[in-house]
DNA sequence: CTAACATATGAATACTTGCTCATATAATAA
DNA sequence: TTATTATATGAGCAAGTATTCATATGTTAG
């Protein structure tokens, strides 16, 4: 334990000339960094993948999600639920049914490059 | 939970005209929503996202990762590990040090990418 | 009004995950 | 050899998460 404070205060290792100061001062930010996992942890559920996938194709209702997925309404509302906190996905209500679609283009522009780049290789 | 399995024979709901087969066609498969999801796990958590921005970087041995993200020496080793099983960092070993980079620029583009769009809003 | 349908939500639970601690491995120095 | 430095790793735990179940809310039909 004390051990490790001290390496804290040393500013680099034996063998590296890396100045860390100037490193730290162009990398991510501790803001950034919290923002960035946020956001990739909303595409980082499979289930979640799918809804998003399924919307990329069209707009639809929790119903047919749920049948689309082959899971159960509560689990997908949930779900849509969390990516409508993150403003990922929006909703439009038509008498008892609702329907969800993106509402993020950036997401979709990731989601979209990312699933070339996995396809390509 | 029979009405669920009823649920689920019914191909619409009430009030919606879409096809779901034609979407399901189109939609992302099964076994690509693993791979999209596991991949954006990877970048889902804080100390995984500063690891790679500070390796966006330079190149940097465990020991001055330590240092500028502030954290134990075993937190960082794990989260090494985890990124390299995906190949997303790679190591070099030099004498008792290792040296650890990117090793994916799939990765790099996205996070660069989801980055921009970060802070562009 | 009541019944049926569509969606939302709180609680419970099984599972996952990120960190710490202690220790192991590996390389170098004395 | 032993001591020191750098990294790796297994176990344990506390916190988080995705699903299910039961139920609530809201909408339309009869």
């Amino acid at each position: 334990m004390e051990k490790q404070i001290m390496d804290m205060c040393d500013n680099t290792c034996d063998g590296t000339e890396t100045d860390l100061s100037t490193v730290k001062q162009q990398m991510v930010d501790e803001h950034s960094a919290y923002e960035l996992a946020e956001l990739f942890k909303a595409l980082s559920d499979p289930t979640r993948v799918k809804l998003i996938g399924a919307l990329l194709v069209n707009e639809l209702c929790v119903h047919d999600l749920s049948v689309l997925l082959e899971m159960g309404q509560s689990a997908i509302s949930h779900q849509l639920r969390y990516l409508r906190n993150l403003r990922i996905v929006k909703r439009r209500k038509s008498g008892k049914t609702v329907y969800y679609s993106l509402d993020d283009s950036h997401i979709e522009q990731i989601f979209v490059l990312t699933l070339q780049h996995l396809k390509h290789e």
